[in-house]
DNA sequence: AATCATTTTCAAAGCGCTTTGAATGGGCTA
DNA sequence: TAGCCCATTCAAAGCGCTTTGAAAATGATT
């Protein structure tokens, strides 16, 4: 069923049945709803490529996942970041264009989008510092909103991003406070700027409290299960191990839990867990009681409200670039107790 | 730039440029060279929506992801599954049309993308026995393939699936042989048919070994740590509590350890668990050791291979059904291990 | 040189929609 | 009754591409 049969069983042009059904009010009431009763009776949906071109709009957001050559693996948060971008995006009957590409080609991906004119605006994930991608989106002239920042960038753009400096400063002086003062951070890849940022978080409170950081004491990979299993089982066995592991996901902390209960000892009493916390839907921290001290927020939100930004700036193209920064919750779980007395 | 720019700047009619760029054979080689090299200079893409119009192909693939309305959850192994479709499309230039649905809104998705033209075929996840939606695609005409089975379903269909009864057959064999007769099985939601056809394999073994199946053993629901933990420590609190584990995702197996652990027990030698695995990127089930002994098969192959049957199929749509059957490797790792004597 | 076949190029139509600018008709005023 | 205005409807153009059917250019043959 197209605009022209639908017309024609109408008895009505094809501008006044168009009209009658993008909501223009030069069209009679008792029309408009006639064609709305045929529309809906026929289902028909105009043609989005038609309508696309007609309008110059697309109607879909994309979004470019890059999968790292390494370990031929997807950012574990990102299904849940799409589940909340989707959310907005449905709502406004925007479609979602995913292009899942080797790191090495993600470039071509926004030219191509960009040339093919496939979408309106894109959502940019995981920037690293000073990441070149942001210019190039800059230049290509589409909306874009990040997912983070891209801290030695001097370009204006829009993004959402959690604190994450500040989630880790308060982290690790939770730590300190328990008494802690050999303290682990199992970080993402520091290329990223979320890692990077976490890392400064978490030396500052170390400054701040005088304990002098230990790059023993600190690594930096994709953030697998057995990245921290295998970090944390390294670190426990030097001469001095750490007391505490401070961790970038809640899958590094599992392996590191596992590390901690190979070696026979307790989480939460021998050897002390805190982990930033996604709030993976697939990964929930525990049911009542988290499992795991974290400083948490929700990528799933922040993929809501990446999407309701960028929906935004391509609503009012006018718009001043905007930003929006979360705060992480620090919530208190088992894994977190007082540092052990020495001897 | 578009068609019309670029075939002025070469002098050459809007047709010879396209039909030189489309690779058509009526077209002097000098002058495709010609009108490749300017395309490159000026980094001309054809506009998708204009093209797509015009030839009636969407050059996309839907794939509508359910959430399931109770966790507000996406099921873990799309990232994956996605990760292995992405590459096929790439290679064959399609792009990937994502709609993120709560469950019930799920058959206007797949309506939506029929009636707007918006895909040329479409990948069915996670389905359920008897499944409706097959007869609804059927019904609507485009071509698509489903991840899994829907048992009950007479209708013919193309699939990719994995062998899951044989699958969990042979883990709870596994088991048996290891002479374990409290066997639990922590499964997904059976009204999956995946789960369903799981657990018909974990009662065949039994049944085999004439064993008796427990009822007060076998736990089905969302694949969540939470789940796998409770499930685990409410069955391990029983006065004839189960020897050994059987779980449909690592996820679960995850929890299940932490329950096992919490009560001071040893895994692999006070209680045994099994898991199927998804090969998982960011979930690993260790590097060189497993961690958990598992039947194993990668979804993210399944993704590629489903993506190029339904490719394969739109290519020539005079084509028959087709089906893959991939088994899961049954691998030996660290959590299994002879049932413990009674007394 | 004339004819024909073949290669190469082109103008124009069409894909299904939106939107511009013009036409129609009813109701009201003078 | 004529004239005007407003509400409503319409025909046609245009979005950027592919593709059909025809024309032009080239080469081969007599």
């Amino acid at each position: 069923m197209n605009l022209k049969e639908l017309s024609q069983i109408l008895g009505l042009s094809q501008t006044t049945v168009s009209r009658a059904l993008n909501g223009y009010p030069e069209v009679n009431e008792a029309t408009r709803l006639r064609v709305e009763r045929a529309a809906q009776l026929h289902g028909y949906r105009p043609n989005i490529r038609a309508k696309g071109l007609a309008t110059g709009r697309s109607m879909a957001i994309g979004h470019v996942i890059p999968m790292s050559t390494k370990h031929e693996m997807v950012n574990p948060i990102f299904a849940d970041f799409i589940a909340g971008a989707g959310e907005a995006y449905s709502r406004s009957s925007y479609d979602m264009l995913l292009s899942v590409v080797q790191d090495a080609d993600e470039d071509r991906a926004y030219r191509e989008f960009s040339a093919k004119a496939a979408v309106d605006g894109i959502i940019l994930h995981a920037p690293r510092a000073g990441d070149p991608r942001i210019r190039l989106l800059k230049e290509l002239g589409l909306p874009f909103v990040v997912h983070g920042r891209a801290s030695t960038e001097a370009e204006e753009y829009s993004w959402v991003d959690v604190n994450n400096r500040r989630a880790f400063e308060r982290a690790t002086q939770f730590l300190l406070d328990l008494g802690h003062r050999r303290i682990a951070l199992i970080n993402g890849l520091e290329a990223m700027d979320f890692a990077f940022r976490r890392r400064e978080g978490y030396l500052s409170a170390l400054t701040k409290s005088s304990v002098a950081p230990d790059p023993a004491l600190m690594r930096s990979d994709e953030m697998t299960e057995t990245f921290g299993y295998n970090s944390a089982r390294a670190m426990l066995a030097m001469p001095e191990p750490p007391t505490a592991f401070l961790t970038s996901s809640i899958i590094i902390a599992i392996g590191v839990r596992r590390a901690i209960e190979d070696l026979g000892l307790k989480m939460g009493r021998d050897i002390s867990v805190i982990t930033y916390d996604d709030e993976l839907s697939y990964l929930r921290n525990g049911d009542d009681v988290p499992i795991f001290t974290a400083t948490r927020s929700s990528v799933r939100e922040a993929g809501r409200r990446a999407a309701e930004m960028l929906l935004r700036q391509i609503g009012d193209p006018g718009l001043a670039v905007q930003h929006e920064l979360m705060e992480a919750e620090l919530t208190v779980g088992l894994s977190t107790g007082p540092a052990p007395d020495k001897g």
